[in-house]
RNA sequence: GGCCCCUUCGUCUAGUGGUUAGGACUCAGGACUUUCAUUCCUGCAACAGGGGUUCGAGCCCCCUAGGGGUCACCA
């Protein structure tokens, strides 16, 4: 009988959701899923200090935004909860009673001062690794009385064993950590509350993980965790440590690179399955050698024997490109309502839906982020056109322009309804009339329409306009040029 | 500093002993077009360095250099 696969995602509730926090999440949901496998979402809260509530509503939000479910955690239940550490502590306890018992770990009395002394003798040998000396691995019963007595408040180390920790790692490989570079760490406060690296491995132990995604950033403490599950006397699931993303100074992403939550860049307009599908792309490739790839395809294909070992950028504007093919992709009324936030918070009038939709279709393959729309659109919804660079300036004043603008203005007179065909008729009789073709006779109008030199097809925006409006825009523009 | 991990175009990557080292993003040029954009085409651009092993190394081994991570009573 094979194993389930369990995988889980473990955030601490500290924050926004970060990208790279968010990479391991879809990573382990992906697997999850490809494997027919369960996704078990825990939440890490012990910090209490830094965690709370929100941030871990912030998290379901997000995650859910990138189109992750998972089929246990605090919010849907499951039967190896709870999924909140806080809510476990006495299970924590339970174990921990259990190693101080067969004797895997023991009370240390060892004051800071004491700590640092040996920490700067070990630093001036040169080694820090295992740097506390286990002075307190082999109390009397009466040292510890007597330490009590003082008030000293203990807490619990681990017997870290004097031997190599081997492990085979997924992406890694085989990794060896020598003996004599961990020492005894801690696996219990003073104050009673265990650390994070006793409570990971009785969480996955009790969760029956059958594997553990995370970033590379924990290879290092993957031989800790591995000494508690030989302790408590449990088999440890399979590594998969994932290397890091980097920012463009090859440094860990972090808030030094620009927007780093899944947050802003929902807030940018970046779609989630563009952020998906770019995450997901970070060291690893699908065998096709395609880079677009639906969510349905990473689930069929991604495949950690395919990730890379070395770490990768973030490159934003590889991302915006991908955005960009998705919002291209996109049908125009699913773009319209993803618009339509932005829209409105830049606090235009918008037209009915039939014609916000034609005017968000004017600007559908000019978009990378959603909240580029703002700006691309904004000569739409502007009270006055006035040119807007200098270059605009200079083709409302070139001489022929004058007489584009008249005979416009004549030939407009001329017909009941100015829309996309019409107006490609009129330009046409507008050139024969004025002998002005080309760049001459486009630009002096675009600019007269829209202020700007560049910008999407000008009979489609005529086409929105209108003629009275066109009429009076070209009207504005002759008495700017007299 | 100790330990661990990593090293193909600027960036993301393909490559598993014999390739003109391929693709994508960016950038440049061109085609299309009334502009921008889209689309298409073309181009620039890489095996960190040094030793081995081998008839032959981007691929295997060693060393060096560089980068990253971690060394907490944070997670």
């Amino acid at each position: 009988m094979t194993q389930e696969i369990r995988v889980r995602f473990a955030p601490s509730p500290t924050g926004k959701l970060h990208i790279g926090n968010a990479r391991t999440a879809i990573l382990n949901w992906l697997f999850a899923r490809h494997s027919g496998g369960k996704l078990i979402l825990r939440i890490e809260d012990t910090d209490l200090e830094r965690s709370s509530r929100e941030s871990e509503e912030g998290i379901y939000r997000d995650l859910k935004w990138l189109g992750m479910n998972w089929d246990e955690g605090p919010d849907v239940g499951g039967k190896f909860g709870p999924y909140r550490q806080m809510d476990r502590t006495q299970i924590y306890q339970k174990y921990e009673n259990k190693l101080l018992a067969n004797g895997q770990a023991y009370h240390c009395f060892c004051t800071p001062d004491e700590l640092n002394e040996m920490r700067e003798k070990a630093l001036a040998a040169g080694n820090t690794d295992a740097w506390y000396d286990c002075r307190h691995r082999n109390l009397t019963e009466k040292e510890k009385q007597d330490f009590l007595a003082e008030g000293r408040k203990p807490v619990v180390r681990l017997k870290y064993p004097d031997e190599d920790i081997m492990f085979t790692d997924i992406v890694k490989g085989e990794l060896t950590f020598p003996a004599g570079s961990t020492g005894d760490f801690v696996i219990v406060r003073s104050d009673g509350t265990p650390t994070y690296n006793f409570v990971c491995v009785i969480d996955d132990g009790l969760m029956k993980m059958s594997h553990v995604i995370r970033g590379d950033d924990h290879l290092s403490n993957t031989p800790k965790q591995i000494a508690v599950y030989k302790a408590l006397g449990w088999t440890p699931p399979k590594f998969a440590h994932i290397p890091m993303i980097l920012g463009d100074d090859r440094t860990r992403l972090s808030k030094r690179h620009g927007a780093t939550s899944v947050k802003g860049y929902a807030d940018d307009g970046f779609l989630p399955r563009a952020l998906v599908n770019f995450m997901s792309l970070l060291s690893w490739s699908s065998p096709s050698g395609d880079e677009i790839l639906s969510v349905e395809r990473l689930i069929e294909e991604y495949d950690f024997s395919r990730v890379s070992k070395s770490p990768a950028v973030f490159n934003v504007e590889k991302l915006e490109w991908m955005n960009g093919t998705y919002i291209r992709a996109l049908d125009i009324a699913e773009l319209t309502d993803l618009c339509l936030p932005y829209l409105q918070s830049a606090g235009y009038r918008l037209p009915e839906r039939a014609v916000l939709e034609q005017i968000v279709s004017l600007v559908q393959e000019n978009l990378e982020r959603l909240k580029d729309s703002i700006e691309k659109l904004e000569f739409v919804f502007a009270e006055k056109v006035r040119p807007a660079t200098p270059e605009a300036v200079q083709m409302i004043e070139k001489e022929s322009t004058q007489k584009v603008f008249w005979s416009f203005l004549r030939q407009v007179e001329k017909v009941e309804k100015l829309d996309f065909a019409q107006f490609r008729k009129i330009m046409k009789t507008v050139s024969v009339e004025t002998g002005v073709m080309g760049k001459d006779l486009w630009m002096p109008v675009r600019v007269a329409l829209t202020g700007q030199i560049h910008g999407p097809e000008l009979p489609k925006v005529v086409d929105i306009f209108g003629k009275k409006r066109c009429k009076k825009l070209i009207k504005s523009a002759l008495n700017l040029n007299n």
